[in-house]
RNA sequence: ACCCGGGUGGUGGAACUGGUAGACACGCAGGACUUAAAAUCCUGUUCGCAGUAAUGCGAGUGACGGUUCAAUUCCGUUCCCGGGUACCA
C-alpha cells in the first residue's frame, strides 16, 4: 500500500469536520490554554507561503497542548472591515461587503486544506453587525468612561459628574457647574471622556480621503499605497491612549514579549522626565515656556527655539524682524511633512527680535524660530545649549550665535558633548556639581521659586479614532446642537446601512454623510465617519472565548475561564498599532470590571517574514534594450524586472533558453520583446540574472502558493518543511528547495507500518531496550522543543528518530505507536490515518502523550573525547562512576595521549563528568 | 544618529548552563537494484596539505585582541547585514 496523501488528507479532513472534533467547550475541567494567532486581514490575493508560518507554528503548540490534556481554544477570524477592501471596491465597482465574503471563503478553503484544528463555530467577523455591535458598545463604554489621575484608572463618566455636582474642582465650584448650560457641562466633559471628540492636527490622506493615525503614516506617507499625508485642522475623534501610558509601560514587565518587541513599545510611548519652565520675555506681560530634561544646563543656555507654528511668534516678533520672520513662516508653509523629514541635516531659522530673560542670571537669550522645534511635543519651544546638544550647536555654528561653556574640558569647541558626568562650570549656584546630581538641584530650585516644575512627557499621542470612509464601524452617536449624544445600548447594533454608491461626502465628510435618510433623525444629524481598522482587532480575543453571546460581549464566566492568551503569535507589524490599542482596550476593560485581568497577552511569538526570491534581466550599457547575463561587476547597469522569475530560474540564477520559451508560452509572450544575448555552454543557451530576497508580495510577482505545495506533497509535508525552514521567529528566504527531504521522511515512516507490494508490515512483537531507548530519546527531545517553539529542531529530531528505527526494521507497533502521537501536532493526517491502521477507534487527538522515563535513558558508560591542550586526539570509553584518579590513570594508559606527551608528565588533567577530558601539558 | 536583532560548509540551518563545531536536510559526487526511468537503498561530502588507503597534520564560526585547561558561546575594539525609531528638547 502506498502512502497516497491526497486521498488521505481529503477523507481525514472531512471526517474530523463530520464528527467536530474541533469543538471547543468552556465547560470542563481540564486546565485551560488560549493560543491564537493575529487574525488576517482577508485580502483578494488569498494566502501565501508566508501567512502559514505562524498559524502552523500555533497549530502544533495548540494540539501538542491538547494531546498533554489541555482544553485548548485555538480559533480564527477575519479582519474584514478595513480600508483595502473599500480601496478595492471603488476600483472594481463592487461592494465590499461581497468580495470580503468571498475573500473569506477563499482565506477558508486555503486554511482548510493545511489541516488546521480551528473550531469554525467560533469564528468572528469584525464586519459583521452581531460583532460590531460589540465594538460599537465598548466603544460607547470608553465614551461614557474617564481617567481617574488619583486612582490611575478609568472610572464612569458618572463619578465625575457627580464629584462636579456636590464639589466642583480647581477650575469651577459645584454651584458655577451646576449653573452651566447643557453644551458648557458636555464640554467639560469631552476633556475627560477616554473616547472623545476634539478638533485637531490630523494626519490627511487627500488621495484615501481619510484621516489616518499616527502609526499608519509612515515616512510622510500613507502606509497603505504610499499617498502623501498632510496636516489637517479637523473635528475628530480620539482615543485618550496617552493616559494608559504608564500602565501601557508598566504592564511590559508582566508580558513574555521579545525584548525588541518590548523596546520599540518603549519607544513609541517615549516617555522622558524633565522640567517645564517659563522665562520672561523683555518688554511682554507674556511668558515662554519651554520643555526640557537637562535643567542643569540652565546656565549654558545661548538662546531660545520655538516652533513656527507657536501661538506666541505672532505677539513677540519685533517691528524689524516682522518681514523676515513672515518670510520664514511662509517657507515653512510651502514644505511639506516629507520634505521636512527628507531634509533634517539642513539648518534653516530666523530671529524674532525678542528676548527671554534667564531668571538666575538675568541673561538676555534671543528667541529664535526653526522648523527643528516641533509644534507638537512638549510646549513646542526649547531652550538651546549648543555646547551639550549637537543640534543646538549646528544652529548656533550656522547663525553664528556664540556659545557658552559649562561643562569645562568635555566640550571641545568642534562638536556638542551632551554627558552627564561633567562638572558644572559658569553655572551659578550649580557650579562645581556634578551634571548628574545638578538635574534635581535645578529642578527644586526653579519649583522654590515657582517659576516651574517636574513634568513628564510622552511621544505617544491619542490615537485618531474617526475614518471618512464607509467600509467601518458607524459610531453610535447624534450630534444636537454641538452635543454628542450617544446610542443608548438597546439600540445597537447601529448598522452600517448598504449602499451601491460611496464617494467621498461633501467638506471632507465620509460616504455616509451623502445618505441623508441615514444621516437625519428626529434627535439629530449621525455621526458620519467610522472607526478606524484596529477598533474591531482591539478586543477579538475576547470574542472568541464566547462568540455567539446577544447579551454581552463576553460573558465574565467565560472570560474568566479562558483569561488571557497564553499563546499569540504573529508578525513585528502591528508592534505599535494593534498591539498597544488592544492593550489599552483590555485594561480599560479591566478597569471596568468587566473582565479580570489587564493585558490580554501573556506570552508574545513573532514570526520571521519569509521572503521571496525575485529576479532581474540586466541591460547591457551600451545598448539599453539588449539583455545580457549579469554580472557582479557591472555596478551601474540597469535593471528590468523578471516577473515570476523564480519558477524559471535555477539555483545558481541561470535562466535556459528552454525554461524561458516555457515562460514566454505560460504568459503568452512573445519572444519579440525581449532581446536577450544568449551565452552557450554544453550546447546549452543561457543568461545570470540577478538574485534579489524581498517582501511576498503579488506586485513583486515572487509569490509562491501553499496550494501548489498541498497539491503536490501534502499539507503534512507543506506544515513540516515550513518549520523545518528554520526558527518560527528568524525571517528566511522561501525556497522548495528542500522540500523533497521532509517528504521523503514522511514516506519512510509510511514504510514502517506498510510496504508498498506486502502490504501490513507492522508487528506486536514485544520492543527491544534499544528501541526503547531511541522512543524514549524522543520524546524527550521533541517535548523540550515544542514547549520551547523549536520546531525546526523537532522535526529533525523526528529524523533522527525513524532514521534510527529504519536502520534497526523495527516495525514493532509498541513502539510506532506511540511516535505517531508525537508526531501529531506535526502531521495531523498520516498519524491518523496510521493510528487506524494500527486498529485504534477514534481520533488520534484523544489518545494519551507518552510519558517520559528518565530511567530508560541512563548509561553507564560514556564514550569521551581526550583533549589534548585543548584538541580532541582520542576516545576512549570510561564508566560513568569513576572518580577523578581513576580517570587520570586510564587516561595516562591510553595510546595516543602517551604518544602526544613524549614522556613527560602532564601539568594537568581536568575531567568534566559526562562531559569530556582535558589533558594540559 | 540612536535602540534592538544577527554574521557558522555550496545552501537552509544545529550545538543544553563555556566542554567532540557543522546535527538534520538540500545539493553534489560515486555505487547498487532496473531493459530504462521513477522510487528506494548504500558510500562520501568544512577547507588545505600528505598518503593507494585506514589515517595523520594544520586551519576554521565576519575581523582583531583578551579571559580560560577549554570560547560559535564570556569581555573589549571594529566591519558588515536585517529590523525599529528619528530634529522628541
Amino acid at each position: 500500500m502506498e502512502y497516497n496523501f491526497k486521498e488521505l488528507e481529503q477523507n481525514w479532513q472531512l471526517n474530523w469536520k463530520k464528527n467536530k472534533v474541533y469543538k471547543v467547550s468552556t465547560e470542563s475541567d481540564k486546565p485551560k490554554c488560549y493560543v491564537l494567532d493575529m487574525f488576517p486581514y482577508p485580502s483578494g490575493a488569498g494566502l501565501h507561503v508566508g501567512h502559514p508560518l505562524g498559524y502552523i507554528a500555533s497549530d502544533i503548540y495548540s494540539r501538542y497542548k491538547r494531546l498533554k490534556g489541555f482544553n485548548v481554544l485555538h480559533p480564527m477570524g477575519f479582519d474584514s472591515f478595513g480600508l483595502p477592501a473599500e480601496q478595492y471596491a471603488i476600483e472594481t465597482g463592487q461592494h465590499p461587503a461581497d468580495t470580503t465574503e468571498k475573500n473569506i471563503s477563499t482565506f477558508k478553503s486555503q486554511l482548510d486544506k493545511i489541516g488546521f484544528c480551528y473550531d469554525w463555530e467560533r469564528e468572528v467577523r469584525t464586519s459583521d453587525a452581531s460583532y460590531y455591535k460589540w465594538t460599537q458598545w465598548i466603544f460607547l463604554r470608553l465614551f461614557h468612561s474617564y481617567f481617574c489621575n488619583t486612582q490611575k484608572k478609568a472610572r464612569p463618566i458618572s463619578d465625575l459628574i457627580a464629584k462636579y455636582e456636590k464639589k466642583g474642582c480647581n477650575n469651577f465650584t459645584a454651584e458655577e457647574w451646576n449653573n452651566y448650560s447643557k453644551k458648557e457641562q458636555e464640554d467639560v466633559l469631552m476633556k475627560r471622556r477616554l473616547a472623545f471628540c476634539a478638533y485637531g492636527e490630523v494626519n490627511w490622506c487627500e488621495a484615501l480621503g481619510t484621516v489616518l493615525a499616527n502609526d499608519e503614516v509612515v515616512n510622510g506617507v500613507s502606509e497603505r499605497g504610499g499617498h502623501p499625508v498632510e496636516k489637517k485642522k479637523m473635528r475628530q475623534w480620539y482615543l485618550r491612549i496617552t493616559s494608559y501610558a504608564d500602565r501601557l509601560l508598566e504592564g511590559l514587565e508582566k508580558v513574555e514579549f521579545s525584548e525588541s518587541m518590548k523596546e520599540m513599545q518603549r519607544n513609541w510611548i517615549g516617555k522622558s522626565q524633565g522640567a517645564e519652565m517659563d522665562f520672561v520675555i523683555k518688554g511682554s506681560t507674556q511668558n515662554l515656556k519651554v520643555y526640557t530634561t537637562r535643567p542643569d544646563t540652565i546656565f549654558g543656555v545661548d538662546f531660545m527655539v520655538v516652533a513656527p507654528e507657536h501661538d506666541l511668534v505672532a505677539t513677540i516678533t519685533t517691528t524689524d524682524q516682522k518681514a523676515e520672520i513672515e518670510k520664514y513662516l511662509t517657507y515653512v508653509k510651502s514644505r511639506s511633512d516629507r520634505e521636512r523629514q527628507a531634509e533634517v541635516k539642513q539648518i534653516t531659522g530666523c530671529f524674532t527680535g525678542a528676548y527671554a530673560i534667564n531668571p538666575f542670571d538675568g541673561k538676555e537669550i534671543p528667541i529664535w524660530i526653526a522648523e527643528y522645534v516641533l509644534a507638537g511635543y512638549g510646549t513646542g519651544a526649547i531652550m538651546a545649549v549648543p555646547c551639550g546638544d549637537q543640534r543646538d550647536f549646528g544652529f548656533a555654528k550656522h547663525f553664528n550665535i556664540p556659545i557658552t561653556n559649562i561643562i569645562g574640558e568635555y566640550y571641545n569647541g568642534e562638536e556638542a558633548n551632551a554627558t552627564k558626568d561633567a562638572v558644572l562650570e559658569n553655572s551659578g549656584f550649580l557650579n562645581g556639581l556634578l551634571m548628574k546630581d545638578a538635574i534635581n538641584v535645578a529642578v527644586d530650585k526653579i519649583e522654590e521659586l515657582g517659576i516651574g516644575k517636574r513634568k513628564v512627557n510622552f511621544r505617544m499621542r491619542d490615537a485618531g479614532f474617526s475614518r471618512q470612509r464607509y467600509w467601518g464601524e458607524p459610531f453610535p452617536i447624534i450630534w444636537s446642537d454641538g452635543i454628542a449624544l450617544p446610542l443608548d445600548a438597546a439600540e445597537l447594533p447601529l448598522e452600517l446601512p448598504h449602499v451601491d454608491k460611496y464617494g467621498p461626502g461633501p467638506e471632507g465628510e465620509g460616504p455616509l454623510a451623502n445618505i441623508k435618510e441615514w444621516v437625519v433623525t428626529p434627535n439629530g444629524l449621525r455621526e458620519t465617519s467610522t472607526m478606524p481598522g484596529y477598533a474591531g482587532s482591539s478586543w477579538y480575543f475576547l470574542r472568541y472565548m464566547d462568540p455567539h453571546n446577544t447579551e454581552t460581549f463576553c460573558d465574565r464566566k467565560a472570560s474568566d475561564y479562558w483569561n488571557q492568551v497564553d499563546l499569540y503569535i504573529g508578525g513585528t507589524e502591528h508592534a505599535v498599532g494593534h498591539l498597544l490599542y488592544s492593550r489599552m482596550w483590555t485594561k480599560v476593560l479591566f478597569d471596568l470590571g468587566l473582565i479580570g485581568f489587564e493585558e490580554p497577552f501573556k506570552k508574545l511569538l513573532n514570526q520571521g517574514m519569509i521572503t521571496g526570491k525575485s529576479y532581474f534581466f540586466m541591460t547591457s550599457q551600451s545598448e539599453t534594450d539588449q539583455i545580457v547575463s549579469y554580472k557582479k561587476q557591472d555596478e551601474s547597469a540597469s535593471f528590468k524586472r523578471f516577473k515570476y522569475g523564480h519558477n524559471y530560474v535555477d539555483s545558481n540564477a541561470k535562466l535556459t533558453k528552454k525554461a524561458f520559451e516555457k515562460y514566454l508560452q505560460d504568459q503568452s509572450l512573445s519572444e519579440n520583446e525581449f532581446n536577450i544575448i544568449w551565452e552557450t555552454d554544453n550546447d546549452e543557451a543561457f543568461i545570470v540574472v540577478k538574485e534579489e530576497s524581498e517582501k511576498m508580495s503579488k506586485s513583486k510577482f515572487n509569490v509562491d502558493n501553499p496550494d501548489d505545495l498541498v497539491i503536490k506533497y501534502g499539507a503534512d509535508t507543506f506544515r513540516m518543511y515550513e518549520m523545518f525552514l528554520g526558527p518560527v521567529e528568524a525571517s528566511k528566504p522561501w525556497d522548495t528547495k528542500g522540500i523533497e527531504g521532509v517528504h521523503r521522511f514522511l514516506r519512510k515512516l509510511w514504510r514502517l507500518f506498510n510496504d508498498d507490494l506486502k502490504g501490513k508490515v507492522w508487528t506486536d512483537e514485544k520492543a527491544t531496550d534499544a528501541e526503547i531507548k531511541i522512543l524514549h530519546r524522543t520524546i524527550k527531545k521533541i517535548e523540550e522543543d515544542t514547549e520551547k517553539y523549536s520546531f525546526n529542531t523537532a522535526v529533525s529530531a523526528f529524523m533522527i528518530c525513524i532514521n534510527d528505527l529504519a536502520d534497526i526494521k523495527c516495525n514493532k507497533k509498541e513502539i510506532l505507536e506511540q511516535i505517531l502521537i508525537l508526531l501529531v501536532p506535526y502531521a495531523p493526517h498520516i498519524t491518523e490515518e496510521l493510528w487506524h491502521q494500527l486498529g485504534n477507534e477514534g481520533s488520534i487527538l484523544d489518545a494519551s502523550y507518552p510519558a517520559f522515563n528518565p530511567a530508560l535513558l541512563i548509561e553507564s558508560s560514556k564514550e569521551y573525547p581526550v583533549s589534548i591542550n585543548g584538541k580532541v586526539r582520542a576516545n576512549i570509553n570510561l564508566a560513568l562512576d569513576l572518580q577523578q584518579s581513576d580517570v587520570e590513570k586510564l587516561v595516562l594508559e591510553n595510546e595516543t595521549v602517551q604518544k602526544w606527551l613524549e614522556g613527560k608528565e602532564p601539568k594537568k588533567i581536568i575531567y568534566v563528568k559526562n562531559k569530556m577530558i582535558n589533558v594540559v601539558i
